[in-house]
DNA sequence: CACTGTTTTCAGTTAATTCTGAAAAATCGA
DNA sequence: TCGATTTTTCAGAATTAACTGAAAACAGTG
Protein backbone atom coordinates (compact mmCIF):
# COMPACT_ATOMS: atom_id res chain seq x y z
CA UNK A 1 0.00 0.00 0.00
CA UNK A 2 1.16 3.27 -0.92
CA UNK A 3 2.20 5.86 2.06
CA UNK A 4 -1.07 7.95 0.82
CA UNK A 5 -3.29 5.11 1.09
CA UNK A 6 -2.16 4.51 4.40
CA UNK A 7 -2.70 7.77 5.71
CA UNK A 8 -6.16 8.14 4.38
CA UNK A 9 -6.44 4.86 6.03
CA UNK A 10 -5.13 6.23 9.37
CA UNK A 11 -7.60 9.39 9.28
CA UNK A 12 -10.23 7.98 8.47
CA UNK A 13 -10.49 5.11 11.08
CA UNK A 14 -9.46 8.16 13.79
CA UNK A 15 -11.96 9.86 12.52
CA UNK A 16 -14.70 7.53 12.73
CA UNK A 17 -13.57 6.41 16.78
CA UNK A 18 -13.56 10.17 17.53
CA UNK A 19 -16.94 10.80 15.34
CA UNK A 20 -18.11 7.78 17.92
CA UNK A 21 -16.65 9.20 21.20
CA UNK A 22 -18.65 12.61 20.14
CA UNK A 23 -21.65 10.69 19.50
CA UNK A 24 -22.04 10.10 23.42
CA UNK A 25 -22.29 13.67 24.43
CA UNK A 26 -25.11 14.32 21.13
CA UNK A 27 -27.19 11.51 22.89
CA UNK A 28 -26.96 8.89 20.54
CA UNK A 29 -24.77 5.48 21.13
CA UNK A 30 -21.22 5.33 20.07
CA UNK A 31 -22.05 2.39 17.44
CA UNK A 32 -24.53 4.11 16.25
CA UNK A 33 -22.34 7.38 15.53
CA UNK A 34 -19.33 5.29 14.29
CA UNK A 35 -21.54 3.59 11.79
CA UNK A 36 -22.75 6.60 10.43
CA UNK A 37 -19.15 8.34 10.10
CA UNK A 38 -18.15 5.00 8.16
CA UNK A 39 -20.43 5.23 5.57
CA UNK A 40 -20.47 8.59 5.42
CA UNK A 41 -16.48 8.45 4.53
CA UNK A 42 -16.70 5.07 2.56
CA UNK A 43 -16.44 5.00 -1.27
CA UNK A 44 -18.86 2.61 -1.58
CA UNK A 45 -22.05 0.88 0.15
CA UNK A 46 -21.42 -1.55 2.47
CA UNK A 47 -22.17 -4.63 3.57
CA UNK A 48 -23.49 -5.60 7.37
CA UNK A 49 -20.41 -7.91 7.43
CA UNK A 50 -17.97 -4.74 6.19
CA UNK A 51 -19.09 -2.69 8.77
CA UNK A 52 -18.81 -5.60 11.51
CA UNK A 53 -15.20 -6.43 10.32
CA UNK A 54 -14.53 -2.39 10.52
CA UNK A 55 -15.94 -1.73 13.57
CA UNK A 56 -15.22 -5.24 15.40
CA UNK A 57 -18.37 -5.53 16.37
CA UNK A 58 -21.21 -8.10 16.57
CA UNK A 59 -23.59 -8.63 14.31
CA UNK A 60 -26.86 -7.84 16.39
CA UNK A 61 -25.10 -4.76 17.20
CA UNK A 62 -24.44 -3.88 13.61
CA UNK A 63 -27.42 -4.83 12.22
CA UNK A 64 -29.45 -2.67 15.28
CA UNK A 65 -27.84 0.35 14.41
CA UNK A 66 -28.24 0.27 10.55
CA UNK A 67 -32.06 -0.06 10.76
CA UNK A 68 -31.75 2.42 13.76
CA UNK A 69 -29.90 5.18 10.83
CA UNK A 70 -32.19 3.85 8.37
CA UNK A 71 -35.34 4.84 10.18
CA UNK A 72 -33.33 8.42 10.66
CA UNK A 73 -33.42 8.53 7.02
CA UNK A 74 -29.54 9.06 7.58
CA UNK A 75 -28.57 6.01 5.67
CA UNK A 76 -29.88 4.03 2.93
CA UNK A 77 -30.63 0.74 1.78
CA UNK A 78 -28.98 -0.03 -1.68
CA UNK A 79 -29.87 -3.65 -3.76
CA UNK A 80 -27.29 -4.46 -5.72
CA UNK A 81 -27.44 -6.56 -9.15
CA UNK A 82 -27.19 -10.19 -8.71
CA UNK A 83 -26.43 -9.69 -4.47
CA UNK A 84 -29.04 -10.69 -2.09
CA UNK A 85 -27.07 -9.39 0.51
CA UNK A 86 -28.49 -5.66 1.57
CA UNK A 87 -25.57 -2.50 1.05
CA UNK A 88 -25.83 0.48 3.16
CA UNK A 89 -24.83 4.33 1.56
CA UNK A 90 -25.08 7.03 3.80
CA UNK A 91 -26.59 10.28 2.93
CA UNK A 92 -23.76 12.74 2.66
CA UNK A 93 -25.45 16.38 1.39
CA UNK A 94 -24.55 18.60 4.58
CA UNK A 95 -28.25 20.29 4.43
CA UNK A 96 -29.88 16.96 3.87
CA UNK A 97 -28.24 15.56 7.16
CA UNK A 98 -29.13 18.20 8.97
CA UNK A 99 -32.40 19.13 8.59
CA UNK A 100 -33.09 15.05 9.52
CA UNK A 101 -30.94 15.64 12.55
CA UNK A 102 -33.11 18.61 13.24
CA UNK A 103 -36.74 16.78 12.56
CA UNK A 104 -35.37 13.66 14.61
CA UNK A 105 -34.64 16.00 17.20
CA UNK A 106 -37.28 18.28 17.30
CA UNK A 107 -39.57 14.68 17.17
CA UNK A 108 -37.93 13.33 20.72
CA UNK A 109 -36.79 16.18 22.29
CA UNK A 110 -39.26 19.46 21.49
CA UNK A 111 -42.65 18.06 21.08
CA UNK A 112 -42.73 15.48 24.34
CA UNK A 113 -41.80 18.83 26.16
CA UNK A 114 -44.31 20.67 24.53
CA UNK A 115 -46.83 18.14 25.42
CA UNK A 116 -46.07 18.54 28.96
CA UNK A 117 -45.60 22.51 29.30
CA UNK A 118 -49.10 22.49 27.47
CA UNK A 119 -50.89 19.98 29.91
CA UNK A 120 -49.70 21.61 33.30
CA UNK A 121 -50.22 25.13 31.72
CA UNK A 122 -53.86 23.88 31.42
CA UNK A 123 -54.10 22.00 34.52
CA UNK A 124 -52.95 25.49 36.27
CA UNK A 125 -55.19 27.30 34.62
CA UNK A 126 -58.19 28.22 36.96
CA UNK A 127 -55.56 28.42 40.18
CA UNK A 128 -56.25 31.49 41.53
CA UNK A 129 -53.29 31.89 44.53
CA UNK A 130 -50.39 33.99 44.18
CA UNK A 131 -48.55 30.60 43.90
CA UNK A 132 -50.87 28.88 41.19
CA UNK A 133 -50.33 31.85 39.15
CA UNK A 134 -47.34 31.76 39.09
CA UNK A 135 -46.50 28.19 37.92
CA UNK A 136 -49.24 28.79 35.36
CA UNK A 137 -48.01 32.06 34.08
CA UNK A 138 -43.88 30.25 34.38
CA UNK A 139 -45.95 26.93 32.00
CA UNK A 140 -47.39 29.47 29.75
CA UNK A 141 -44.21 31.03 28.33
CA UNK A 142 -42.27 28.29 28.81
CA UNK A 143 -45.01 26.41 26.54
CA UNK A 144 -44.76 29.78 23.98
CA UNK A 145 -41.43 30.00 23.89
CA UNK A 146 -40.80 26.24 23.09
CA UNK A 147 -43.68 25.81 20.76
CA UNK A 148 -42.35 29.17 18.50
CA UNK A 149 -38.86 27.49 18.40
CA UNK A 150 -40.27 24.44 17.06
CA UNK A 151 -41.97 26.27 14.44
CA UNK A 152 -39.14 28.03 13.58
CA UNK A 153 -37.33 24.77 13.42
CA UNK A 154 -39.71 23.27 10.55
CA UNK A 155 -39.44 26.71 8.78
CA UNK A 156 -35.84 26.66 8.22
CA UNK A 157 -35.66 22.35 7.82
CA UNK A 158 -38.06 23.44 5.18
CA UNK A 159 -35.56 26.10 3.26
CA UNK A 160 -33.36 25.20 0.08
CA UNK A 161 -29.47 25.56 1.69
CA UNK A 162 -28.83 27.91 -0.42
CA UNK A 163 -31.56 30.24 0.79
CA UNK A 164 -30.94 29.54 4.48
CA UNK A 165 -27.33 31.04 3.83
CA UNK A 166 -28.57 34.02 2.03
CA UNK A 167 -30.54 34.56 4.77
CA UNK A 168 -28.95 34.51 7.63
CA UNK A 169 -25.71 36.18 5.97
CA UNK A 170 -28.19 38.81 5.41
CA UNK A 171 -29.54 39.02 8.39
CA UNK A 172 -26.85 38.92 10.99
CA UNK A 173 -23.64 38.75 8.77
CA UNK B 1 -54.92 22.31 52.90
CA UNK B 2 -57.51 24.03 50.22
CA UNK B 3 -58.33 21.81 47.22
CA UNK B 4 -56.62 23.77 44.79
CA UNK B 5 -53.16 23.86 47.04
CA UNK B 6 -53.38 20.55 46.37
CA UNK B 7 -53.66 20.55 43.18
CA UNK B 8 -51.16 23.00 42.59
CA UNK B 9 -48.50 20.72 44.52
CA UNK B 10 -49.86 17.73 42.45
CA UNK B 11 -49.54 19.18 39.42
CA UNK B 12 -45.88 20.90 39.95
CA UNK B 13 -45.00 17.12 41.74
CA UNK B 14 -45.99 15.67 38.51
CA UNK B 15 -44.27 18.56 36.16
CA UNK B 16 -41.04 18.11 37.97
CA UNK B 17 -41.14 13.89 37.73
CA UNK B 18 -42.43 14.28 33.70
CA UNK B 19 -39.47 17.33 33.35
CA UNK B 20 -37.06 15.04 34.95
CA UNK B 21 -37.43 12.00 32.13
CA UNK B 22 -37.60 13.76 29.63
CA UNK B 23 -33.75 15.39 30.83
CA UNK B 24 -32.53 12.17 29.91
CA UNK B 25 -33.92 12.47 26.33
CA UNK B 26 -32.05 16.01 26.10
CA UNK B 27 -28.36 13.95 27.32
CA UNK B 28 -28.91 15.47 30.43
CA UNK B 29 -29.19 13.51 33.63
CA UNK B 30 -32.64 12.52 35.32
CA UNK B 31 -31.56 14.65 38.81
CA UNK B 32 -30.36 17.92 37.17
CA UNK B 33 -33.42 18.00 35.08
CA UNK B 34 -35.87 17.54 38.11
CA UNK B 35 -34.07 20.02 40.74
CA UNK B 36 -34.14 22.56 37.60
CA UNK B 37 -37.86 22.21 37.05
CA UNK B 38 -38.50 22.34 41.03
CA UNK B 39 -36.28 25.43 41.36
CA UNK B 40 -38.13 26.88 37.96
CA UNK B 41 -41.15 26.58 39.62
CA UNK B 42 -40.93 27.30 43.47
CA UNK B 43 -41.88 30.09 44.72
CA UNK B 44 -38.96 30.73 46.80
CA UNK B 45 -35.44 30.26 46.72
CA UNK B 46 -34.55 26.43 48.30
CA UNK B 47 -31.97 24.65 50.26
CA UNK B 48 -30.15 21.81 49.47
CA UNK B 49 -31.90 20.01 52.40
CA UNK B 50 -35.25 20.91 50.68
CA UNK B 51 -34.35 19.69 47.19
CA UNK B 52 -33.20 16.36 48.87
CA UNK B 53 -36.42 15.53 50.95
CA UNK B 54 -38.83 17.32 47.95
CA UNK B 55 -36.88 14.64 45.29
CA UNK B 56 -36.06 12.17 48.16
CA UNK B 57 -32.58 12.08 46.67
CA UNK B 58 -29.64 11.59 48.49
CA UNK B 59 -27.34 14.80 49.66
CA UNK B 60 -24.36 13.73 47.75
CA UNK B 61 -27.01 13.71 44.22
CA UNK B 62 -28.92 16.79 45.16
CA UNK B 63 -25.28 18.84 46.08
CA UNK B 64 -23.71 17.40 42.82
CA UNK B 65 -26.72 18.34 40.27
CA UNK B 66 -27.29 21.45 41.71
CA UNK B 67 -23.24 22.57 41.59
CA UNK B 68 -23.75 21.37 38.05
CA UNK B 69 -26.55 24.02 37.62
CA UNK B 70 -24.86 26.46 38.96
CA UNK B 71 -22.27 26.24 36.50
CA UNK B 72 -24.64 25.86 33.82
CA UNK B 73 -25.74 29.21 35.32
CA UNK B 74 -29.23 28.20 35.00
CA UNK B 75 -29.65 28.67 39.09
CA UNK B 76 -27.58 30.84 41.57
CA UNK B 77 -26.85 30.69 44.91
CA UNK B 78 -28.64 33.02 46.78
CA UNK B 79 -27.58 34.04 50.39
CA UNK B 80 -30.07 35.41 52.68
CA UNK B 81 -28.91 37.79 55.90
CA UNK B 82 -28.52 35.79 58.98
CA UNK B 83 -28.30 32.13 57.21
CA UNK B 84 -25.07 30.27 56.83
CA UNK B 85 -26.98 28.11 54.96
CA UNK B 86 -26.92 28.15 50.58
CA UNK B 87 -30.07 29.21 48.94
CA UNK B 88 -30.43 28.18 45.62
CA UNK B 89 -33.44 30.05 42.78
CA UNK B 90 -33.89 29.53 39.12
CA UNK B 91 -33.10 31.88 36.07
CA UNK B 92 -36.90 31.80 35.26
CA UNK B 93 -36.66 34.24 31.89
CA UNK B 94 -37.45 31.80 28.56
CA UNK B 95 -35.28 33.69 26.74
CA UNK B 96 -32.16 33.26 29.00
CA UNK B 97 -32.67 29.81 29.67
CA UNK B 98 -32.40 30.09 25.95
CA UNK B 99 -29.26 31.21 25.42
CA UNK B 100 -27.48 29.59 28.40
CA UNK B 101 -28.50 25.89 27.27
CA UNK B 102 -27.69 26.87 23.52
CA UNK B 103 -24.07 28.21 24.78
CA UNK B 104 -23.64 25.35 26.76
CA UNK B 105 -24.72 22.94 24.06
CA UNK B 106 -22.32 24.48 21.57
CA UNK B 107 -19.54 23.70 24.23
CA UNK B 108 -20.62 20.22 24.34
CA UNK B 109 -21.43 19.64 21.19
CA UNK B 110 -20.70 21.36 18.32
CA UNK B 111 -17.67 23.17 19.21
CA UNK B 112 -15.69 19.92 19.57
CA UNK B 113 -17.65 18.36 16.63
CA UNK B 114 -15.68 21.07 14.74
CA UNK B 115 -12.42 20.63 16.32
CA UNK B 116 -12.43 16.94 14.49
CA UNK B 117 -13.49 17.90 11.07
CA UNK B 118 -11.11 20.57 10.86
CA UNK B 119 -8.67 18.01 12.01
CA UNK B 120 -9.51 15.10 9.31
CA UNK B 121 -9.76 18.43 6.83
CA UNK B 122 -6.24 19.41 7.14
CA UNK B 123 -4.79 16.00 7.49
CA UNK B 124 -6.39 14.87 4.54
CA UNK B 125 -6.04 17.97 2.49
CA UNK B 126 -2.77 16.91 0.70
CA UNK B 127 -4.01 13.09 -0.86
CA UNK B 128 -4.40 13.35 -4.08
CA UNK B 129 -6.45 10.22 -5.38
CA UNK B 130 -9.90 10.39 -5.92
CA UNK B 131 -10.70 8.72 -2.34
CA UNK B 132 -8.52 10.90 -0.56
CA UNK B 133 -10.29 13.90 -2.73
CA UNK B 134 -13.89 12.64 -1.76
CA UNK B 135 -12.92 12.35 1.70
CA UNK B 136 -11.11 15.75 1.92
CA UNK B 137 -14.53 16.88 0.42
CA UNK B 138 -16.85 15.34 2.91
CA UNK B 139 -14.62 16.67 6.26
CA UNK B 140 -14.34 20.02 4.20
CA UNK B 141 -18.03 20.40 3.85
CA UNK B 142 -19.17 19.42 6.89
CA UNK B 143 -16.90 21.89 8.57
CA UNK B 144 -17.84 24.66 6.48
CA UNK B 145 -21.89 23.89 7.45
CA UNK B 146 -21.06 23.20 11.31
CA UNK B 147 -18.81 25.75 11.55
CA UNK B 148 -21.72 28.21 9.75
CA UNK B 149 -24.14 27.20 12.28
CA UNK B 150 -22.06 27.75 15.41
CA UNK B 151 -21.76 31.31 14.10
CA UNK B 152 -25.42 32.00 13.96
CA UNK B 153 -25.79 29.99 16.93
CA UNK B 154 -24.01 32.77 18.45
CA UNK B 155 -25.55 35.46 16.78
CA UNK B 156 -29.01 34.24 17.58
CA UNK B 157 -28.15 34.36 21.08
CA UNK B 158 -26.59 37.79 21.21
CA UNK B 159 -30.01 39.31 20.28
CA UNK B 160 -32.60 40.77 22.58
CA UNK B 161 -35.65 38.53 22.90
CA UNK B 162 -38.23 40.74 21.49
CA UNK B 163 -35.68 41.36 18.36
CA UNK B 164 -35.29 37.70 17.78
CA UNK B 165 -39.13 36.81 18.08
CA UNK B 166 -39.68 39.96 15.64
CA UNK B 167 -36.94 38.76 13.29
CA UNK B 168 -37.97 35.62 12.77
CA UNK B 169 -41.26 36.79 12.13
CA UNK B 170 -40.86 38.87 9.48
CA UNK B 171 -38.91 36.62 7.94
CA UNK B 172 -40.95 33.17 8.20
CA UNK B 173 -44.00 33.86 9.67
C1' DC C 1 -9.16 27.18 69.80
C1' DA C 2 -13.08 24.09 70.21
C1' DC C 3 -17.77 23.49 68.76
C1' DT C 4 -21.58 23.38 65.49
C1' DG C 5 -23.63 23.51 61.21
C1' DT C 6 -22.79 23.13 56.37
C1' DT C 7 -20.54 21.78 52.15
C1' DT C 8 -17.74 18.69 49.54
C1' DT C 9 -15.73 14.42 48.24
C1' DC C 10 -15.60 9.72 46.93
C1' DA C 11 -15.53 4.48 47.43
C1' DG C 12 -18.87 1.29 46.86
C1' DT C 13 -23.50 0.11 45.12
C1' DT C 14 -27.30 0.22 42.07
C1' DA C 15 -29.56 1.17 37.88
C1' DA C 16 -29.63 1.87 32.98
C1' DT C 17 -27.81 1.17 28.66
C1' DT C 18 -25.38 -1.15 25.24
C1' DC C 19 -23.45 -5.21 23.18
C1' DT C 20 -22.78 -10.18 22.18
C1' DG C 21 -23.67 -14.41 20.15
C1' DA C 22 -26.52 -17.85 19.08
C1' DA C 23 -30.99 -19.26 17.66
C1' DA C 24 -35.11 -18.33 14.99
C1' DA C 25 -37.28 -16.39 11.13
C1' DA C 26 -37.38 -14.79 6.60
C1' DT C 27 -35.92 -14.82 1.70
C1' DC C 28 -34.67 -16.74 -2.46
C1' DG C 29 -33.10 -19.99 -6.11
C1' DA C 30 -33.33 -24.44 -7.85
C1' DT D 1 -40.33 -28.10 -0.97
C1' DC D 2 -35.52 -28.11 0.32
C1' DG D 3 -31.16 -26.11 1.33
C1' DA D 4 -28.35 -22.15 1.53
C1' DT D 5 -27.88 -17.50 2.66
C1' DT D 6 -29.17 -13.41 5.00
C1' DT D 7 -31.79 -10.83 8.37
C1' DT D 8 -33.91 -10.33 12.78
C1' DT D 9 -34.62 -11.09 17.57
C1' DC D 10 -33.49 -11.40 22.30
C1' DA D 11 -31.70 -13.41 26.86
C1' DG D 12 -27.89 -12.77 29.31
C1' DA D 13 -23.17 -10.45 29.81
C1' DA D 14 -20.53 -6.40 29.88
C1' DT D 15 -20.04 -1.70 30.23
C1' DT D 16 -21.12 2.86 31.54
C1' DA D 17 -23.58 6.32 34.16
C1' DA D 18 -25.88 7.74 38.21
C1' DC D 19 -26.66 7.62 43.13
C1' DT D 20 -25.96 6.71 48.14
C1' DG D 21 -24.25 7.49 52.53
C1' DA D 22 -20.78 8.34 55.42
C1' DA D 23 -16.62 10.62 56.38
C1' DA D 24 -13.63 14.54 55.66
C1' DA D 25 -13.04 19.32 54.91
C1' DC D 26 -14.53 23.85 55.58
C1' DA D 27 -16.59 28.04 57.72
C1' DG D 28 -18.39 30.68 60.90
C1' DT D 29 -19.30 31.58 66.35
C1' DG D 30 -18.37 32.18 71.00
Amino acid sequence: MTTEATKLKQARDEFVSQWGALGTQWGINRTMAQIHALLMTAPQPMTTDEVMEDLEISRGNAHTNLKELVAWGLIRVVVKKGERREFFEAEKDVWQIFTIVARERKRREIEPALAILHKYAEESREIDSTEGKAFHEQMRQLEEFVGFASKMADRVSSLKYGFAVQLATKLLG
